[in-house]
RNA sequence: GGCCCAUUGGUCAAGCGGUCAAGACAUCGCCCUCUCACGGCGGUAACAGGGGUUCGAGUCCCCUAUGGGUCACCA
C-alpha cells in the first residue's frame, strides 16, 4: 500500500516577531511531519503589501534555526513546489479564481468600499448580521465585460451556498458543523490583484500537496470556507489539525503588549532555546507518560496528534523558569561558562575567574538575566550594617564577629596556597581550635566579604573567587568598621 | 449579538463508564546546610452548576453559567 506522504507547512506572515503561539504552531507542524516521516515546508505569506516589514523573513529563518527546526522546502532552500513566497506566486492565483468564475462558482464584484461600508452601517443599525448583498451577481455578462474593459477595479467573490450545512472532521476537535447561511460570499482576489489569505492558502496548500493543515483554533470558524473552496475545485481537502490557543495570564490572546511572549524577548532574558521548546511543546500537548523533559529529536519520534488537547492553555512563566533552571543545571561547567559569560561581563570585572563564578552560581540561576545582580557584590561589598553579623541560627553576633575576624585575618596572612581546599581547611581547623561549629567562623567572613546576608555560595567559594589580597582587604575593612561601632 | 469551541487544584495536565481522581510547576513544612540555591521527604489544593442515561459518570446526552474564538479587499 502506498500511503500518501505527510506534508505540513509553517506559513507565517512576516511581521518581524515570532511569539510563542506562532512558535508552538511551527513546532507542532514540524513534529506532525517528522513523527510521520514526512516533510515540513516553510512558506511565507506576504499577500498583504501594507504590512511588509523589512528583515522579517530573516527573523523567521533565525528563529527556526535556533530552536533546531529544519524545513525541507522553503524560500531559502527551494524545493519541488516553489516559489515559497506568496508574493512571488501572485500570478498563479488569478487563473484559479477565473476558473471558478467560468463554472459560475465565483463572480466579479465591482462594489466600492464605500458602498460596502454603507451596507455595513445599515446592517448595524438594524442589528442584523452583515452579509454582502450579491449586488454584482445580478450583472449581465455584457455589463461585466464593459466594466472590465474600462478597467474598473474589481474583486472576485466565491458564490457560497446559502442553505445546507458544511461538515468537516477535525483531527483534534472532531466533527464540526456549520450552517452555510452564515457564510458570506468571500473575496478570493482583492482589487490590488493579490489573493486573500484564505484563497492563497487553499491554492498553495493544494499545489504544494500539503496533507495536514496544522494551525491555531482561531481558524476553526473559517475552515468551512476552505472546505467549500476545495469542493468547488473538486480537490480533496487536507486533514485539518486545529490547535488550542495559548492565552496569557488572566485570559485573552497573546499580544505585543503581554510582555515576554516573544521568542526573541525570551532569548534576550536568558531563556535557553531547548527549554523554551520543551516548555512550549507541553503547552497543549501531552505524551501520555510522566516524562517531562524532551529533546526535539525525541519529540520527532513520539509526537502524536492524539495528545493535543482541546482547551486553551495559559502561558505562565513559573514553570518555564523552573524548566530553564533545570536545563542550566544539566549543562557541563564548560557549557555553562560559555552561555553565562556575556552576563557575567555585564556585571563584574574580568579579573575574576569565570569558571569559579560559574560553578558557584550554576545551581542558583534559573534565568540568565539574574546573573548580574547575583554576583555584583564581587566588585565591592554592599554597604555593611553591623547588624548583619547577628544571626540566631548560627549563634553568631557582633561580638563573635569581632573575636573571629581578626583570627581569620591572621591565618589568611600566613597562607601560601590560597585555594578552595586550603581555605576550607583553614576554616575547619580554626573552628576546631576554637571549639565551635564551622558555621560560626564562616558566617562573619561571608558577611565581611559580601556585605550581604544572602549570597550565592559560601565564604569559601567567595574567598576563592576574590583571591587572597581582596579577601584580606575586605576582612580588614570589616574589622575596622566593627571597632568603630564599638567606640 | 449570531455561530463555533472549551471547562479536572493557582498553572501545565493524566484520565478515554468502576482509580482512595496520577504527575509536574507554584505554595507550605521538615531534612541537608556558613546564608541562598540545589537535593531529599512530606502537606494543602480539583472534576463549573443542574438535570438525565446507567447497577455505576470527571468520563455519554441535555440545559445553565463562565471563558475563549470568529464574523474584513488582515493574515
Amino acid at each position: 500500500m502506498c500511503q500518501k506522504e505527510v506534508r505540513t507547512r509553517y506559513a507565517p506572515s512576516p511581521t518581524g516577531f515570532v511569539h510563542i503561539g506562532n512558535l508552538r504552531s511551527a513546532l507542532y507542524e514540524y513534529l506532525v511531519a517528522k513523527a510521520n516521516g514526512g516533510k515540513f515546508i516553510l512558506r511565507i505569506e506576504d499577500t498583504d503589501q501594507k504590512r511588509y516589514v523589512e528583515g522579517a523573513v530573516e527573523v523567521i529563518y533565525e528563529t527556526l534555526k535556533t530552536v533546531g527546526i529544519k524545513h525541507d522546502e522553503g524560500p531559502d532552500i527551494g524545493g519541488e513546489y516553489g516559489p515559497y513566497v506568496q508574493s512571488q506566486r501572485k500570478d498563479t492565483y488569478l487563473p484559479y479564481a477565473k476558473k471558478l468564475v467560468e463554472s459560475k462558482k465565483a463572480y466579479y464584484c465591482f462594489c466600492s468600499e464605500e458602498r460596502l461600508e454603507n451596507l455595513r452601517v445599515q446592517a448595524e443599525e438594524k442589528k442584523v448580521q452583515f452579509k454582502y448583498d450579491r449586488h454584482c451577481l445580478k450583472l449581465t455578462d455584457e455589463e461585466i465585460k464593459q466594466k472590465l474593459n474600462s478597467n474598473e477595479p474589481y474583486v472576485i467573490r466565491q458564490l457560497m451556498p446559502d442553505t445546507g450545512k458544511t461538515v468537516y472532521s477535525d483531527a483534534v476537535y472532531g466533527d464540526i458543523v456549520f450552517d452555510n447561511e452564515v457564510l458570506e460570499d468571500q473575496i478570493l482576489i482583492k482589487s490590488d490583484g493579490y489573493p486573500t489569505y484564505n484563497f492563497a492558502n487553499v491554492i498553495d496548500d493544494h499545489l504544494m500537496k500539503i496533507s495536514h493543515v496544522v494551525r491555531g483554533s482561531e481558524y476553526i470558524t473559517s475552515t468551512p470556507k476552505y472546505v467549500l473552496l476545495y469542493q468547488a475545485f473538486g480537490w480533496e481537502p487536507p486533514i485539518f489539525v486545529h490547535l488550542p490557543l495559548v492565552v496569557k495570564q488572566g485570559g485573552g490572546k497573546i499580544s505585543k503588549r503581554s510582555g515576554d511572549a516573544y521568542f526573541s524577548d525570551l532569548l534576550n532574558s536568558g531563556y535557553l532555546p531547548e527549554a523554551i521548546v520543551n516548555f512550549i511543546v507541553l503547552l497543549g500537548w501531552s505524551s501520555g507518560t510522566e516524562q517531562e523533559f524532551f529533546t526535539l529529536r525525541e519529540l520527532e519520534n513520539i509526537f502524536d496528534i492524539k495528545g493535543i488537547s482541546k482547551s486553551p492553555s495559559t502561558y505562565d512563566t513559573d514553570k518555564l523558569r523552573w524548566m530553564n533552571g533545570e536545563y542550566i543545571r544539566k549543562k557541563t561547567l564548560e557549557e555553562f561558562v560559555e552561555i553565562a559569560s556575556p552576563w557575567i561581563d555585564k556585571s563584574v570585572s574580568s579579573n575574576f575567574d569565570k569558571e569559579k563564578i560559574c560553578s558557584m552560581i550554576q545551581k542558583r540561576v534559573e534565568v540568565l538575566d539574574e546573573i548580574p545582580l547575583m554576583i555584583s557584590f564581587l566588585n565591592q561589598p554592599e554597604i555593611i550594617d553591623i547588624q548583619l553579623y547577628e544571626n540566631k541560627k548560627s549563634k553568631c553576633d557582633v561580638n563573635e564577629a569581632k573575636r573571629i575576624l581578626p583570627i581569620i585575618r591572621d591565618k589568611i596572612r600566613e597562607m601560601d596556597i590560597f585555594n578552595h581546599d586550603s581555605i576550607y581547611q583553614m576554616f575547619t581547623v580554626t573552628a576546631q581550635e576554637l571549639e565551635v561549629k564551622n558555621g560560626l567562623v564562616m558566617w562573619p567572613v561571608r558577611i565581611a566579604l559580601s556585605g550581604m546576608l544572602i549570597t550565592p555560595g559560601g565564604a569559601v567559594e567567595i574567598a576563592d573567587i576574590l583571591g587572597k589580597n581582596e579577601t584580606l582587604k575586605r576582612i580588614e575593612e570589616a574589622i575596622i568598621q566593627l571597632e568603630k561601632e564599638n567606640a
